[in-house]
DNA sequence: TGCTAATTTTAATCCGGATTAAAATTTTCG
DNA sequence: CGAAAATTTTAATCCGGATTAAAATTAGCA
């Protein structure tokens, strides 16, 4: 089978979900100019050339990365407002479930960093997808303010801060479980303590 | 006179220190493998072999802008302790100034990514400084908890959150004088709203 | 003006790590 | 078992960008 996989086997996907959590961890605590393919493939008990056999190159291996990562956060907004509530609850479920994804066994998810060594056409559908994340979040804290769960703020801003808290947490966090609790417990409670009205 | 450079003139000096904020823009933006040490000199109008006559190397450059950076912070810190008060209103300043920072004519203050491409000595000291830094920063909060000023809270979780807010800021501020305006007002006030007692 | 130091450029070289091709090994399944 | 497919490795090649050395230019100053 070629690593084009149209009809991809479970094996092989479970593999190649593998790789991106061993990308992803790699990334974020050297970088990806300071990971070599052999880095990661170490972690696997692999080659560096066998990876080749499951991505394309470095550049898809971040992408993928890129993807996965926005496909987690999306994933996370889209529950937290399907279980319903005003505004402020679904910000603070949001956050409670995506800084859950970031500590738990989800595992690593990439930091957005190294954005430029995308080629352009991935550059620019990351860079949609983050506009778009941030927007949609945006919205969940418009919509607080409007139904009075949220207090009266730049949305935009605060949206920042909150995003960028979150977003950090893979440069401290290592994987320790304890901490992870802490992280959990804090995190949303802190972040959204400053926006009750 | 060599790169080593003991008795430095005024106008190397100047710079360089316009180097290191190129620099910085530069890592911010393409992150540390996007940028090429041509991308920095054409911002400076000059080849990049002439960068070599200020500094040693791109190891070297990065390892300077965390430095700067480091520097930058602390000095906001202290600063801010300095003219007193609540640990509350400490931390609040704190936070007025190094927002300031990271969006005024201090210019880019690089993002501790790519901290793995340093050298394992200045890996070592970046991150003993980095972590003096968070440290000192708890130690504020711990201050205002003691004092009354600021809510019982994990200092050490909540710390991430702040500093990773701030940290982040590089990643969507580009210069832009109005939005500036928006962090600087927005990011000391949500950030602080949540530890009032 | 002419001399010296400072600064920058031009033109190589150098190197690590990505990538590729072919071979070897392992797995699947009749 | 044995053949075909899947997976991995070995052993090159390849390349962009960092680095270096020498030459050229510019600036400061007697």
């Amino acid at each position: 089978m070629t690593s084009a996989n149209s009809g991809a086997t479970r094996a092989f996907d479970d593999k190649r979900e593998r790789l991106l959590r061993a990308a992803a961890r790699c990334f974020n605590e050297k970088g990806y100019s300071g990971t070599s393919l052999k880095d990661v493939a170490i972690q696997l008990g692999l080659t560096d050339a066998a990876i080749y056999y499951y991505i394309a190159g470095k550049q898809e291996l971040v992408y993928q990365c890129y993807m996965r990562a926005a496909d987690i956060g999306q994933r996370m907004l889209e529950q937290a407002t399907t279980e319903g509530g005003k505004g402020f609850a679904i910000a603070r479920r949001y956050l409670e479930l995506h800084v859950a994804a970031h500590c738990g066994d989800e595992g690593p998810i990439a930091i957005m960093s190294e954005i430029p060594s995308l080629t352009p056409e991935h550059r620019e559908e990351i860079l949609k997808r983050s506009r778009t994340h941030s927007r949609n979040f945006e919205a969940v804290l418009r919509r607080g303010i409007d139904d009075g769960s949220i207090i009266d703020c730049d949305v935009r801003m605060t949206g920042n801060a909150i995003m960028g808290a979150v977003n950090w947490i893979p440069k401290w966090f290592h994987g320790d479980p304890t901490v992870a609790e802490d992280a959990v417990r804090t995190f949303p409670e802190y972040l959204m303590r400053g926006l009750r009205p």
